[in-house]
DNA sequence: ATACACTTTTAGCCTAACCTAAATTTTATT
DNA sequence: AATAAAATTTAGGTTAGGCTAAAAGTGTAT
């Protein structure tokens, strides 16, 4: 019965997996700022979804939505080839990491299956994007993915870059010139209160980093 | 004042464009043929497409459309994407020459233009595509292509493939079995006056060939 | 010059996805 | 428990780009 999904269907339930990490539902509200658009046209959208067959979410009235299996793999499949794209343009074609979101957000709706296989292959089958966001496998299992913020941190915890957010440009620009960078290794010195400011060594240098920076580093403890 | 073509804008000017080398204005019916939509869809998506600002197309009711300058640069950066990205899959990505096409008919909308100039680059500036069509040069300006075809020569004069129709798979996949390849050199030894088929000489051996698939191969005369 | 076939346009509808404004439901605060 | 604030849904509208059926125009063959 499913038919073939429409590039807003599938910008949806990207959104919706991603808003639902945390395992809850998403909001309409969430959903609506996050997309770039109007609340009334998500609550509009979203009954639309939850009415094809086989359903693609599940609905609540005023309680938001969840994926449903369907939904769910269809996420992962937009996932898939959003990262693949993204390692791809970074490692073939030598766009920097601040580049290659925008171009996957359109690549990742039209590439073919033999697309995906073939960059794939070329690739070595990597396992994470240019940013450390895992890439799910071709039975679109999803690897762990790093949760623990570096503006969680206190000294003298040390840790290592696992991934970054990869949807502001210039947060990225920034991190690379910092060598802020997955695999980089890092020691916490020291933590303001008030501002939530860190002092960290990395590659022998000390940095201060405000939480506008920290709460977008994920790591896992050294 | 233009803003963003849609994908629908985009197909019909290349389908203009496609319809109008030999000059005259292409037809609303051999629109909506090439297309697959309806005659009067076309005629609609006309009306609007000449009403633009500025206008894309010059329209005279029951007389069919031409592009205007505007109209045909749009035209010819959507053909550079598409010979591109046909040359790129198949040099760079495996792809073989029957399967190029579709998916570059859905990427040539979606990549920008420094991923144009990434594979350009990449391919060296390649002049011509796998299937033996012009590449536009990065001012747009479109190379002659060439339009003499096979089935128009008599023994015993003799030729180089230059290009092949690239829109039918099956045909593509019969002509690289026989080497009927850009590049391949033949000699015509004899035509039959009734069915049209031609005897040629192919790698020192001999093949028959009927109009179905002299048509769709154009040469230039040794 | 007329008649008929073919092409093209008009008229009226439809769907996907958006929008704003108004109504309603949920939730948070007293 | 009442009310105010915030979130969400409903109602009504728009635009792009399709569709079919019917009307009208064009060109050809007698
Ligand atoms: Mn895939
Ligand atoms: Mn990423
Ligand atoms: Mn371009
Ligand atoms: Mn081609």
């Amino acid at each position: 019965m499913k038919k073939h999904l429409t590039r807003a269907t599938k910008d949806y339930l990207k959104a919706i997996y991603a808003l639902s990490v945390n395992g809850l539902s998403a909001s309409t509200n969430d959903l609506a700022k996050r997309l770039n658009i109007a609340a009334a046209s998500v609550t509009g959208m979203i009954k639309r979804l939850a009415q094809t067959n086989p359903p693609l979410v599940d609905y609540r009235k005023h309680h938001g939505v969840t994926l449903t299996p369907t939904g769910e793999q269809a996420a992962l499949e937009i996932i898939r080839h959003h990262r693949l794209l993204e390692t791809y343009l970074h490692d073939s074609l030598g766009f920097s990491w601040d580049e290659v979101h925008e171009e996957a957000e359109r690549l990742e709706h039209v590439i073919s299956e033999k697309f995906e296989a073939r960059i794939d292959k070329v690739l070595g089958h990597p396992t994470h994007d240019p940013h450390g966001d895992p890439i799910p496998d071709l039975n679109l299992v999803m690897p762990q993915k790093a949760s623990t913020r570096l503006s969680t941190l206190r000294p003298p915890q040390e840790a290592i870059i696992e991934r970054v957010n990869d949807e502001d440009g210039n947060l990225l620009r920034y991190l690379q010139e910092k060598s802020l960078v997955p695999g980089s290794k890092l020691k916490i010195r020291a933590h303001s209160p008030f501002d939530g400011n860190l002092t960290l060594e990395i590659n022998g240098e000390e940095i201060i980093l405000g939480p506008a920076v920290t709460h977008h580093i994920f790591i896992k403890e050294a």
